[in-house]
DNA sequence: GTCTATACGATGATAGAC
DNA sequence: GTCTATCATCGTATAGAC
């Protein structure tokens, strides 16, 4: 017998399990049992362990980056519109706030949203080439939105800062739960709305400041 | 016959390929290859593979932490003695400057410093709990360090946006190579000092801005 | 087409004889 | 200190049952 669907299945349990221990260190025989499925199909299904991490990627990446492009076309319009420049924290925005809010969508996408953020720690590693493949595109749409908002940064100077926002970025898509010293009245469990806030309120100062 | 040290050459072997190809991805069979040793000499010498992770990282991490704590108390006393705040900029140049200039002293301090990027980005991995047993003091020195010169910030603000700025370190510690898109006209080695410029500028900022 | 059972060759970490 | 043996587990391939 075989549940609703043992492709899904895999890609469920492939998800959680590299996101919680990384690709190499997570076996297909562990993805198999806890899918409930044969070793085989791994391969049946996707081909390789690789095609199998690529498959898990690409199921969410791509919708998610329609909808970040979606939400930056739609500022970028309205704000040439008004003929004004679109403003550095909204483009950031368009960016940040689809990622994070796939947290309330239930704890697979909390899955998908972590082993992003561990794929984007590991430079020529597997994963990153699957990653920049799916998000070269917008990455670039995005540099020149922020140029945009900010003229009077060098291209040198913006790449930079861009860089160190991803870095912000990915690294509050990895660390949700504890991993460091946590002063005992610190609420770790902040609510989406405000991390959001919290974020662009950090990053957004630190795009603008002058040199 | 035996080379200057045996565990040496294990030591730096292993430093190199953990740092470029992580914990997992790398097998003993390899970093004994490299280090002209046999193979059973990583058992020998340290026990297990984990522990070698482990006397890798400690050899630089804690004489790293020991000049960055000298550096931030002789910032606090000086403040002291002046009857000032320490200035949140001299605060985060401590922690970072120390760091970044290892890159100064050859290319093993670069694994070094590409290896513990890394291991900030694993979660529950085997890396992050060896790094918290030796960074904890630290990071609750620098937490009040920050705390003082930064008043107006609750310690919800302060812990957040020192998260971010960890964030960012580690995404620089591990991406100093091209990593996503580069304008062609970036330069993407920037020297060490221009960089922690940049870096402290952009997290001063996002540290001190008004909510 | 989907899925299972099983086998293969390679490589993993470790332990014991020397 | 080294060499060699050992044993678990890895990813993959294949043959055949449903």
């Amino acid at each position: 017998m075989s549940q609703p669907d043992t492709k899904q299945r895999i890609l469920d349990a492939a998800e959680h399990l590299f996101a919680r221990n990384g690709y190499h260190a997570t076996s297909l025989r562990g993805i198999t049992t806890t899918a409930d499925a044969n070793l085989a199909a791994v391969n049946y299904h996707f081909g390789s362990k690789e095609a199998l991490l690529e498959a898990v990627i690409v199921r969410r990446l791509d919708p998610l980056n329609e909808i970040r492009r979606g939400q930056l076309e739609a500022l970028l319009q309205k704000a040439e519109l008004a003929g004004e420049l679109p403003s550095c924290r909204e483009v950031l925005r368009a960016f940040v706030e689809p990622t994070l809010r796939l947290r309330q969508q239930g704890s697979e996408a909390e899955d998908f949203i972590a082993l992003i953020g561990r794929t984007l720690a590991e430079p020529r590693g597997i994963a990153m080439s699957i990653f920049l493949r799916h998000m070269q595109p917008l990455l670039q749409r995005i540099f020149q939105a922020l140029a945009l908002s900010l003229p009077a940064l060098t291209e040198q100077d913006l790449f930079w800062r861009m860089h160190f926002t991803m870095g912000c970025l990915s690294h509050i898509m990895r660390c949700h739960e504890r991993y460091s010293m946590v002063p005992d009245n610190v609420n770790i469990d902040l609510p989406v709305d405000e991390l959001i806030e919290h974020f662009l309120d950090f990053t957004t100062a630190g795009m603008e400041v002058a040199r």
